[in-house]
This record gives structure tokens, C-alpha cells and sequence, in this order.
DNA sequence: GACGGATAGATGTAGCACGCATATAGTGCG
DNA sequence: CGCACTATATGCGTGCTACATCTATCCGTC
């Protein structure tokens, strides 16, 4: 996996046998590759290997894709319409198919906005949810420390 | 499914024929019951239709789970060893089963914590590539509005 | 007393997203 | 030639979710 389940905070694993990422893992963290890949074509539009680097660079080495993933998810959107493809025309280096956003593809990256918008609120929600119970439980339950 | 879709800020969905909530479908937000459940549990034990009343209080009414997965998580949790659960004794109501969360359902619900925190930043990260580069798009790309 | 609705628990199925391994092919290097 | 890097693509297994369905017990109502 790309770092993240690494370089988790608490460093998460070592109670019952798996950490939370263990039952994250696979789509976990909710759909993150097409987003992405939109992102970097937006930004600038090339060839999917070229695109992986972009990923990584415009979220700060934060996310990295696998690379047949990506490959999938491209084709898939360009059978939808929202990238369309052509193999570029060179002569020497490996065969390369460079894609570009349609409008569709667009409108598409701004509902992928405010559905990211959406989840990072929940996330925060649960997360605030699950600390303050932790918070509570540790301070009546833990050494009756008054209060 | 849950509240959430319905309720789209952007009321995405009429470009290309799916919006990006379809291909979020599914685990689409990562996974959400199993910390939910945590927390509810932390706020309060009891039995499973409980807790789903426990989980849409909690997170505002923001979150709906299923009843059936939530089941599931419950009486997986179970089997790894971070809730414990006792049919209750009651005479006359259907029967039961009350749940209490270990210790190492307690450390698990920390790592959730700092799990979907990480997530919460991911999507935002991500929800500010997007954004940033839709922006710049707009910008001199639509009129050539100088600048 | 039959009937529907709420409570309570559980399973089957289908779909989507992901990570890892693997296959292919050209290019440059020692 | 063996090896690594670029580039694209597919197969496979796992995980999480939503929807439908099945059991069973109550309770109020007609």
C-alpha cells in the first residue's frame, strides 16, 4: 500500500491482533484514485504513467496510486466520457496514451469537490465522536479522579 | 442508503450519466459502521438495534447504517475479541444480546481515531487539489479574464 | 382472533474500490 | 545477454457497503 497504514500516528497495532487499517484496507478510505487522477489532469494532462507522478506530487507524496489501478480507472472514465485518449505518436520510447479531460470530466472533478468535502466532514464527526467518548471513559472509569 | 447522497451540496449528478457519489457507492466513504459502532458503544452499551439509534444521535443523524452490516461488524468484532456480548434476560421482548466493548476494543477505538483523522486530511488534501486547479482552469481558460 | 407494524437479530447477494502479483514490450546500460 | 526503467494492462483476492429477505416476538387495533 502507499504510505499512510505506515506512518500511522499512534502507531496502530499492537492490541488485538489487527489495527483498524487492517479492516480499512482495499477501499477504506472511500474512492480515492479517480479524484486523484482527475486532480492531476486538471492540472496537467499526459499519459497515465506520467500522471502517477503528478498524484504524488500535488498531494505531497501523501498518495500514492498503484499503477494498474490507475490504468483501470482511466479506461473506465473514458468509456464514460469524461477523459478521452490518443496514442501519442512517437517514435522511440514505450507506447503512451495521453489523456485529457472533457467537459463532462470536469463537472465530474466538481462533484468529486463536495463529495470529498463530504467526507472529510464525516470523517472529522466520527473522529470527534469516537475521542470525546474516549475522553469521558477515561475520566470517570480510569482512577475516580473526582471531577 | 443513508442520508448523504440525497442531500449533496453541489446536487451532483446531471453530466455524463453517473456523478461520482455512484462510484462512491458501495464502501465508497471508507469504512464507517465499525467505528460507529465503537463509539456508540463507548457512549453506551447495549444491544444492536440500540446502537443504530446510538450511532444516528451521535453523529447528528448524519449517519444511517444498515442494520443488517451493522449485525455483521457486531458479531465480527466478537469473534476478534473486542466486544463481548451476553444474551439478555429478559421474559417478554424479542430476544437480545447486549454488547460491552474490551480493552483492546477500547485501544482499537483509538487507532480509529487517529485512522480517520488521516482520512479526514487525505480528503481534504485531495478536496484542495481539486478545487485549486478547478479554479485556476476557470480562470484563464473560460474568457482570458486577464490577470 | 387475525393483521400489520415495531422491535430484534441474521443471512444472501451484488457492486465498487483497492493492493499485489504478473504479463507484455521497448529502451538503454554494462 | 541480463537488468532496470518506462509504459500499459489484466487476474485475483479482500474488504466494506447497500438492498432484499427471513425468522421471531411483542403490541395495538379492527
Amino acid at each position: 500500500m502507499g504510505p499512510m497504514c505506515e506512518e500511522g500516528p499512534g502507531g496502530g497495532g499492537m492490541h488485538g491482533g489487527r489495527p483498524c487499517c487492517k479492516r480499512a484496507g482495499g477501499a477504506g478510505r472511500g474512492a480515492l484514485v479517480e479524484p486523484a487522477a482527475l486532480a492531476a489532469l486538471l492540472n496537467k494532462a499526459g499519459h497515465g504513467y506520467d500522471l502517477r507522478r503528478e498524484i504524488r506530487e500535488i498531494t505531497g507524496g501523501e498518495l500514492e496510486v498503484d499503477a494498474g489501478g490507475l490504468y483501470r480507472v482511466l479506461r473506465r472514465m473514458e468509456e464514460e466520457g469524461f477523459v478521452t485518449s490518443v496514442w501519442a505518436e512517437s517514435d522511440s520510447a514505450p507506447q503512451r496514451r495521453d489523456y485529457a479531460l472533457t467537459a463532462e470530466g470536469r463537472d465530474l472533478a466538481e462533484d468529486w469537490v463536495a463529495h470529498l468535502r463530504e467526507r472529510e466532514r464525516l470523517s472529522g464527526v466520527l473522529a470527534d465522536a469516537l475521542s470525546s467518548a474516549l475522553k469521558a471513559e477515561t475520566a470517570h472509569g480510569e482512577e475516580a479522579v473526582d471531577e
